[in-house]
DNA sequence: GGATATTAGTTGTTTTTGTAACTAACAAGG
DNA sequence: CCTTGTTAGTTACAAAAACAACTAATATCC
């Protein structure tokens, strides 16, 4: 017979994490998408900027671990949709404060709305307990500090 | 006072299982990528056929929830790379039945042993119990049955 | 002060993906 | 048979991502 596998390709980690946050951003995607026309580079700039408030495409870029021409673009598209302003730092004039609009914030906020139920629907299918694991693993593998 | 946030972005699922997702496979990414220059779909074209044997690429499509027009382009490049051989099938003319050569079964057995490898190192920074609750979570978020 | 290196952000070019339209083989109903 | 519908897979074209090269401002060190 043959020398057969005891490897298991669904629970292969990398697979399965992709798999999980493929499908589950579908949910997710079709709010910021036909709503607003946004991009997942879009809404994730759009959420750090209402999540922690004003700041640079540079810090968001580190926080998030998103490559600074997507940021840059992403920043253009938001700016271009009245989602976001610049200004520059007199003090370094090379980085400019990103911040919502008034616009932006109202974005933000229908879409955090969205988001909140969404992760609730997810969560009810766990317990709280199984949750929270879940949660502290995740931030863990992805390098997320706490 | 501001109307603040209780939303905390990093503890959003989706936002979550995608930063994990990245991060998780970068690691294994470069082992397909720098040695044997293959793709994302690629690899799990491969590993399909490694891990079930012969089948279509209806089935893995099926199986791995990938669209037709990639699993499409990924077995070409695989047929290209000679490491998928392709035989009509008699009885339905319209489908082919893929099945690994030689050379991409020792593919597919050496980046299933990087993988094997990898998925442990993962699993060492978690106890047995949360990895197990782990992949419960994820199989149930992705889709996949048991 | 001035050459050199760094940093923030942008732009251009190439890969890769997504979407839609296509071909070829089969299936079913009349 | 022969129209109509469906399915497996491919191809063509548009959207998005990756990567590299660029500009402009600042920092460093002699």
């Amino acid at each position: 017979m043959d020398e057969k596998d005891d490897f298991a390709l669904q629970d292969f980690l990398p697979y399965l994490l992709n798999r999980a946050a493929e499908e589950s951003s579908l949910g997710f995607q079709k709010h910021y998408k036909n709503r607003y026309g946004m991009l997942r580079t879009e809404w994730r700039v759009l959420f750090h900027l209402g999540n922690y408030g004003q700041m640079t495409a540079k810090e968001i870029g580190s926080r998030a671990k998103i490559h600074k021409t997507k940021i840059s673009r992403a920043v253009a598209k938001l700016t271009e949709k009245r989602f976001v302003t610049r200004t520059r730092d007199e003090s370094d004039r090379r980085s400019e404060h990103l911040a919502l609009t008034p616009a932006g914030e109202a974005a933000y906020k229908d879409l955090r709305e969205h988001a909140l139920e969404f992760d609730t629907q997810i969560c009810a299918r766990f317990t709280t307990g199984e949750v929270a694991i879940l949660r502290y693993m995740l931030r863990n593998l992805a390098g997320i500090e706490p």
